[in-house]
DNA sequence: GTAACTTAGTTTTTTCTTTTTACTAAGTGG
DNA sequence: CCACTTAGTAAAAAGAAAAAACTAAGTTAC
């Protein structure tokens, strides 16, 4: 969400102490453990420079002082955390069969996770049970003593980029919801930052956001459910997600796979969707929407069609990646979704066809690594909260 | 090539002071005829500071002082532009069937071109060639009095980020080419900026970064020539680049459009490029690879084969637009390249399929431009220049 | 015609943040 | 134990933009 459609922004003496403060919280955040000497080095400031901001980090309650580094002769430093105590985000992912949410702290790691089944239902009825149960996941022990930062939203659909409007969720039957306007009607802003994305893109950007040490260039996650969404974000300095003009980024599944295809529920013909989704497996199959998808396949895995089916589904699943690989060209691929749980007769082929293919062009002997996530239970919703905190650190808002 | 890997760059007063020029410049550049009060209210930052800025930027040349503006009850405004005389940029492009040179201004404008023909060659005899005309373009009587600010070139496949590699031009029969190093046996560097880009993504640079008034946030630029490739900008405040992690990013020839399709020259099947592209128009029409595509086509047009393969392949080149649409979503598309020439017969079905179809998901009123360019002879070239402008404005340099 | 008002832009002073420089702290190695 | 190295802090200096006061140059009301 971000807002902010102010091309330009203040240049003064308040914007570069905030700068330097989020470029030290930044660098800490993604090696933890430096030490202010090596903070001056990275980030090119001086020591003294470093030494204050460090400080009001430290007041703050953003970072906390850890164990004295190894010397190498002469003074060894004092390693640098986040601080695990203070704050934490709230992130939820409001999906086709149920809510999910999580806090977390400014590292990623989980405190608290609710997961709940809900029937498909009214964008109402959603909003204000998923208040509910945030206001429960809130006044959870695990919390007691952290300020919550703010919340984030992961929605099954595009969501229109500085307009906070859910365009449309097709799996759910919904069109232009203010979600966010459905949720403050039962539980107040608070001063808190609210965030409000794609399901995919959130996904994204906590996978991305999250990770310490080599972090890659880029990262495209592909979420594979009853329907096929991806996101991605890349950025050295700030990880900027892909929303595209009207947040449509990344609406893989109605990509054209094959000109000419099948109907598809958006009314083109050949989407991927067709080919590779819960929902086109599921017609194919003859499996009821009651029935849970991987529970109804598992004992049928032996009978033709339904290896088939996987290896069809599968093999475009392959090549979906593997135009995302000649698009985007990410540095690293993560897949996630139910369908992941559909196991080897679907994900091999998929995973052979992207190994067999993408070194088409390049022959580079460095494939694209490609992480497939077993359990995405929480990664959209954890994403979500992602999110909250890179608007603190990133935003333009008072907090740091 | 901006190259520069320091994630983090230095916070202090000369950043600032470097950062508000350039917002100020950036500023007028987009908006001719801006007054300082208006660039205050802009950019946030107090009268008193614009003013330094701009006299600072009226010394080096970079702005010059236009007219008073209309007053509405109160002292009338000065209006301010880029100089146009002061500095230019070089932008050349190394095509399939010829080498393409401009020189322009910091708006944009031309100040001379070159076009020359050259057949298929080796990346040296190419680069020899290319140093001597730049040479002539350097000591055109045009350019008497410009100071040059750096060199871009542009080139007919992808070009590995950081690196100044060109990694592989498949229809020029290239691999893993360090063609500015080719450049500068016989060209000094002379302090000035060198930058080295996929054609398309140049092209799709300059088509933003040249525009002024209501710019769009991003880009995707297509260029349908003998293969088919694409690139994408967006960013508000500074115009990025999409180039992926190999430099594969719009690579969408060879994206699957048609799984199990026929063989492409990359060794997989059913790519974008088997259905649309020079070669494969060529293959289907028996043109031989010596004549001019345009110029066989023309006389045939009344030929059913001829019109149901144009048919066919601008249907094509619409899924390919819509599966853009549907990856990268952005606010504006520009289609170029010599398969323009072809008009009606090959542009009709393409637009008229990604029209139909483009609106499937939402129901926007505001359909997403896409606009024709007949001639981009110049278009790579130009944009080539625009990044060395861009280099210079948003770099790290020294130049502002 | 002129005084009141409005907006543009500059000059001067003040404020704030970083750098510079000098210093203290705390380890290693001979 | 003493030189040496590196980490971090403190006080003085430099430099940038902000704030305030000012001049410049138009319009509008009467």
């Amino acid at each position: 969400m971000s807002s902010s459609h102010q091309p330009h922004r203040a240049g003064d003496l308040l914007f570069l102490k905030r700068l330097n403060r989020s470029t030290i919280l930044e660098l800490v955040r993604r090696t933890p453990g430096l030490t202010r000497a090596d903070i001056a080095t990275q980030a090119q400031l001086t020591k003294a420079t470093v030494g204050g901001g460090v400080q009001s980090l430290l007041e703050q309650g953003w970072l906390c002082e850890g164990e004295l580094q190894k010397s190498s002769g002469g003074r060894p430093g004092r390693a640098l955390h986040l601080n695990e105590q203070r704050f934490a985000m709230l992130g939820a992912e409001v999906g086709v069969h149920g809510l999910r949410l999580v806090a977390c702290t400014p590292s990623g790691r989980v405190l608290e996770s609710l997961n709940e089944r809900l029937p498909l239902s009214s964008p109402e009825v959603a909003a204000e049970r998923l208040a509910e149960l945030l206001q429960t996941l809130m006044q959870s022990p695990s919390l007691d003593g952290y300020h919550l930062l703010g919340t984030g939203i992961a929605l099954p659909g595009p969501v229109a980029p500085e307009d906070a409007i859910l365009r449309v969720a097709p799996n759910l039957g919904w069109r232009e919801v203010r979600f966010l306007d459905l949720l403050h009607a039962h539980l107040p802003r608070q001063d808190t930052i609210w965030v409000m994305e794609n399901e995919a893109k959130s996904a994204a950007f906590g996978e991305l956001y999250f990770r310490t040490g080599s972090i890659p260039a880029s990262l495209v996650y592909i979420s594979a459910g009853t329907g096929i969404g991806s996101g991605m974000v890349e950025g050295n300095r700030l990880p900027l997600l892909s929303r595209g003009h009207q947040g449509l980024a990344g609406e893989i599944g109605h990509t054209v796979l094959q000109p000419g295809g099948l109907y598809c529920h958006c009314g083109n013909r050949g989407c991927a969707e067709t080919l590779v989704s819960g929902w086109s497996i599921r017609a194919a199959l003859g499996i009821n929407e009651e029935e849970d998808l991987i529970e109804a396949i598992q004992p049928r895995l032996q009978e033709p069609q339904v290896q088939l089916t996987l290896r069809r589904a599968g093999e475009a699943l392959g090549a979906l990646i593997l135009n995302l690989h000649h698009t985007q060209n990410p540095s690293e691929i993560v897949l996630g979704g139910s369908l992941v749980r559909l196991g080897g007769p679907f994900l091999e082929p998929a995973l052979a066809y992207f190994r067999d293919n993408q070194a088409r062009l390049l022959s580079d002997s460095r494939p694209v690594p490609l992480r497939v996530i077993e359990d995405a239970t929480l990664v959209a919703a954890r994403g979500a909260a992602a999110q909250v905190l890179a608007n603190v650190i990133h935003g333009s808002n008072e907090l740091l």
